[in-house]
DNA sequence: TGTCGATAGTAAGCGCGCATACTATATGGA
DNA sequence: TCCATATAGTATGCGCGCTTACTATCGACA
């Protein structure tokens, strides 16, 4: 309502907090990852194409099917796989049956470093979110109830 | 543990639902403030400094005051805070008594900005949270539970 | 009084996150 | 067959969010 009410404290704003929590998140995980020279969302990206990769779905995988899956952005998936591929950790080939899309897969050793990051990723993440201990649960479930659809 | 389990859908990952949430909160956001010319960041330096500059604190506020306040980096704080000044929304003079230090003021034009703004936001804000209805203490104090010191 | 560590602020730069606008191709229907 | 619409992807640009490195000043202490 006012200025001395509304926002004297971030304690009052779940949306302030949100935001606060998510910041710290990312400088956990941007630690986290800085051994494998790896951003957060270069390991998303590179992580869920492997996973969709060993899915058995019809056709190769397209940087739409990916942004979709692990809902980013389709033009910073378009910017951060083209670095990816720079580096070697992913190919960019021509879609055999569209001459629009691209065929994106991970190559060995993309695949190889995504799996080797997960376990420390998954281990960051276990420690960030310790101090909730059984909460976690509630915590994760209101998060959904708040996605996006 | 392995791709399949660890990646293959963000609802495994709070850390990745709490990424997406936030996105779709700025989005929220961006989208409230857009009528007033503003970014989320620029409310949020804008309105804690009106906030300060009410309270009865020693001194004038200082970027480095109003950084640690609204808990933002001091670095992108000196940017915003140019910004808003090159819209006459904040003074940055020199402080009376520090030399290296600006003091910084919201204009009456600022002020009156973020009393309008401050509305809206929070009205933005029981609305993206809405979902939660009763949870959304417990939401809260989970969040307040992973804030950084 | 001089100097030395701490502090306020900024320059430059990278990587998102997203908006806008554009090209090229695919696809469904007359 | 031709055309309208939809779709895959990219160029450009702005505003964070943060890192590193730097200047200038302050405060404490000998």
């Amino acid at each position: 309502m006012s200025l001395a009410t509304g926002f004297g404290s971030a304690d009052d704003s779940p949306g302030l907090l949100l935001w606060q929590v998510t910041n710290h998140w990312q400088a956990a995980q941007r630690a986290a990852l800085k051994p494998y020279g790896l951003t957060h969302v270069q390991f998303v990206l590179l992580a869920s194409l492997s996973w969709l990769q060993a899915q058995e779905a019809p056709g190769p995988v397209t940087q739409r099917r990916l942004a979709e899956h692990a809902a980013t952005d389709p033009m910073m998936t378009s910017q951060v796989l083209r670095t990816l591929e720079a580096r070697g950790l992913v190919t960019r080939l021509p879609h055999p049956h569209d001459a629009r899309a691209r065929a994106v897969t991970a190559t060995e050793e993309g695949a190889a470093l995504a799996d080797q990051a997960i376990a420390v990723v998954e281990a960051c993440d276990a420690d960030f979110f310790s101090p909730l201990s059984e909460e976690v649960a509630l915590f994760t479930r209101a998060l959904r109830t708040l996605r996006p659809t």
